[in-house]
DNA sequence: GTACCTATATATAAAGA
DNA sequence: TTCTTTATATATAGGTA
């Protein structure tokens, strides 16, 4: 009898796969299968999916889908050609900039801090009422109240302010990339939270990712203090 | 013949279920099968994956896969009981506070900006040299070089020394989450970036997701100028 | 890296508990 | 919500180009 013109799919274990050019293909495949498992979750549910997936390469791929009802919706359509520049949902795969695979690897954290956060919640509750009389920063960061969310949001209003104002003294080549966030009120030195007009009137939301400054990315993320030993990040 | 005792799978169409029910039923589904997909894209090929979904009710469902060299797990190793606690790659779903709920809401709006700032890029290149010339902050944030990254790190350490010195000076009740940062030299008035030996071995990093305070949630929401009119956020 | 092929493993729609 | 069950749609392993 004739020998089959494929194996077939076959089982394999949930294990690390050793083979590495394997490994870079399942990679790719899988990536590209959890992408759109996550588009159909987007459209069937009409719900907001956010991933981050680094290749073991270590190049950063994402998804990521906007909503009708989100900040940035609302600067698109402000944008000079806003129909076919951006679908309403899609799957998107870039790697072509350190500086955006830093602030990549940066948001992973901050998304595994939070998870973090979570996960332990419930094991861990007791061990905080044994201590519900230790010092504050034994408590999650749930436990803040409005108050304390205030200070939260000057800070953030703060960096937002430092972070403009300081790009704006430096040569006319590069942007921050912090609008999204309002708009300076330089004369009382306070953050005005408005819809960012004035901002967008001058200047369009069009930008790219063009110049690579390689160098200057493994510095970035040895600021935040991270280790890169592996060639993982 | 006897009628089938079931109708097996139907295929559906990739457009927003109109049935409610059947739509949370279908959400649940495939939530679970896109974090399950996930986590064997992390042990298949030993990447790095973040995931969140908000549900149709606007809960948010999480999923992060902690790597041995990351900051998290430099905090894990000096936890009192650090084995059982956090398993290598886990599947992570809490929907518990509110205040959870935004910062995750918060980070989803990075991802996207930050997503959004990839897609455009090659599409758009032409648009930015037509304007090379123009105002600062028509050019993404890549083009930020290292002088500008050291104004940004700066911008951080800011925060991060406001949120860490405001909150301790709140009513013992409360965390900044911010440890990981580093530690504030209060004499000096700078952020110093080491590894928080001092810090940790006065408190453990056991923290959970306790108190909930809804009502001021969405008031941290409007402060980043996120609008909230349907359910979904 | 991506695109195709085939056979098979897996995910999941529908219905009921 | 969360679990079954069943039948079927879909994803994907192992090839090849």
């Amino acid at each position: 009898m004739a020998k089959k013109s494929s194996m077939g799919r076959q089982k394999i274990a949930i294990a690390k796969i050793p083979k590495k050019n394997h490994l870079q293909v399942t990679f790719s495949k899988r990536r590209s299968g959890l992408f759109k498992k996550a588009s159909e979750l987007c459209t069937l549910c009409g719900v907001e999916v956010a991933i981050i997936v680094f290749s073991p390469a270590g190049k950063p791929f994402s998804f990521g889908h906007h909503e009708v009802d989100t900040v940035i919706d609302r600067f698109l359509t402000r944008r000079p050609k806003p129909a076919e520049s951006v679908p309403a949902c899609q799957i998107l795969e870039a790697h072509r900039n350190n500086n955006i695979r830093e602030l990549n690897f940066v948001l992973a954290h901050l998304l595994n801090q939070v998870e973090f956060e979570r996960k332990n919640g419930e094991e861990l509750e007791r061990f905080r009422i044994a201590n519900e009389k230790g010092v504050w920063w034994e408590l999650p960061i749930e436990r803040l109240g409005t108050g304390e969310l205030e200070q939260l949001k000057l800070a953030m209003e703060e960096l937002r302010r430092n972070v403009v104002e300081q790009s704006s003294m430096l040569a006319g080549d590069h942007r921050s990339g912090m609008e999204l966030f309002g708009t300076v009120d330089h004369v009382h030195g306070s953050i005005q939270f408005q819809d960012c007009e004035d901002v967008l009137e001058t200047k369009p939301l069009d930008h790219v990712n063009g110049g690579i400054s390689s160098s200057s990315a493994p510095a970035f993320s040895n600021y935040l203090n991270f280790r890169r030993d592996d060639g993982i990040f």
